[in-house]
Formats: structure tokens, sequence, C-alpha cells
DNA sequence: AAACCATATTCTTATAACGGAATATGCTTC
DNA sequence: GAAGCATATTCCGTTATAAGAATATGGTTT
């Protein structure tokens, strides 16, 4: 249950090209930055703020996994944000750049899957996503 | 089919609590603006300017009957549009705000099913709305 | 045509958002 | 502990949004 001004909160997270981006690649599963910055090949402050605004606004939660950050999409979401990135995602499935950043991660992402296996002892000198 | 700053667009809509209210009240049927006054309580530049940013974006149409002028949900809405409305109607249903303005609506609404049945000939001096 | 009603628009002010450049932080490795 | 990497934050200019006051518009009634 949620109030009138937390819907309109989940909606302003919402009303941002780069921010439905970001969802649209969430809801594969926990992502670390540099793959954003691949995927979206948008600069890194962008990424990194609009990140920012979903995690202040609780759509999101951070982990940091030694030099890298991991996102994913906040653990208790409520029934009204579940719903509507649900339907987020039923838009995002037919919308081209939706489809080329979804594609884009598939190949990038058995690169990294270490990260999000929480594994930090075997990382190897540096990211793969590059 | 919608590009993605379409859907951007939607979300930008949804992202204002007035905007949501004219919407949960919209779904409801076609509405008189000074109808949209009464059920929220709100100004009638706030009303109009916010009807005006809906219908440039095309989420709602108007026609005028006389003095007044009737917004209803556009005829033609796309498959996303859609989606997201009824999204938030499943949303808005619990919510007090929308719950209490779709009860005034109910008791309003009788009192100038008229001015919808697109018969000003029957039209009283003014409307009963007030 | 003048008065009147419902609605729309203009003007103004305040506030928030976005983006980029530069810089700071936190870990890690050497 | 210094250098290096990934990420975050600050600063700044620009643009969009929201709200209210005042005024304009378009249609109707007398």
């Amino acid at each position: 249950m949620v109030s009138q001004m937390e819907l309109v909160k989940i909606y302003e997270c919402l009303c941002d090209p780069t921010r439905l981006r970001l969802l649209n690649v969430l809801a594969q599963g926990p992502v670390c930055v540099c793959h954003f910055q691949d995927v979206l090949g948008e600069p890194q402050v962008k990424i990194s703020k609009h990140l920012a605004y979903l995690r202040e606004r609780g759509l999101v939660e951070s982990e940091r996994q030694g030099n890298w950050v991991i996102y994913g999409l906040a653990a208790n979401r409520s029934r009204e944000l579940q719903a509507n990135l649900a339907c987020l995602q039923e838009c995002a499935q037919s919308i081209p750049v939706f489809k080329r950043d979804r594609a884009r991660l598939k190949k990038i992402e058995p690169s990294c899957a270490w990260v999000r296996a929480g594994d930090p002892g075997k990382a190897p000198g540096q990211c793969r996503c590059g």
C-alpha cells in the first residue's frame, strides 16, 4: 500500500529516457556500473547520477564489491512499483532502444558474472567490461 | 507501437498528483471542467492548465458544449498508454484521495448527465455543478 | 450589444531537473 | 604510501515545471 505521492515518485523515476533504459537493463538482473556505461553508451556521470536518483527514491539498491558497485532492483518493492515495472517491461519489449540494450547486455554479461557471484577472490586485476 | 520518447511523455503526464487525480476521474467517463473543480476542490486555473497539459500530449480530448467543455480520455489510445492507465487504475483503487474523488464524482455526476448526452437543448440556464 | 458564464491564456516567480566539466572518494595493487 | 581504477559528488548553465493573479476568449442570455 502506497500513498498518492509515493505513486508520483514512481512516475517521476520513469519519466526520463535514460532511467527507463537503466530499469530495462535491471529487469534482467543486477548489473555493475561499468556495464551500464557499456550497454547504454552514455558517459559515466550521466549513468551514475541517474542511478543515484533511482536509489534515493528506493527503486534500486547498490552494493559495493571491491572497486565495483552493483545495482539491482530494490528487494522489497511495493505492489504499485512492481505493477508499474511489469507494465514498463511489457512496453519495452517491442521498442528498439530497449531491445538493443538487452541484446548488448547479453553479450557483455557473462564476462562479469563473477562480480554478481559475490566472489571477489576470483577477480582479475580489472573489470573486463571495457 | 510507440517510441521511447512517447513512453517518456506518458510518464511525464503521470508524475503530477493533480493529473493523476484527473485521470482517475476520467477513467469513470467524460467529465466537464466544472465537475473537475468540484470533485478535486482545486482552483480553476490549476485544473484547466493540467487538462491542457494532458490534451497537448494526446492523453485526453475535449469537446465544447455550449459554455462547457467536456474532457474525456483520448479515443484511440496506444497499447502502451492503455496499459499504463490500467495500471494506474489498479493502483488508485486503494488510495484514499482517489477513492474520495470517485465517490464525490458519483454524487455530482447525475446532475449534469445531460451535458454528456450532447443535448444542450435541454440545458438549464447554468451548470448545476456549483 | 451588453452582461454573464465557463474555460483558457498570459505573466510572473519559485523550484526542480538534466547535462557536462572538473574534482573527490574508496578500494586495490604495487 | 603512491598510483590506479571505478564510481560519486560538486559546480554551473540551461531548460522545464508548477502555481497564482490577472486577464482574455468564446459562447449564451437578456
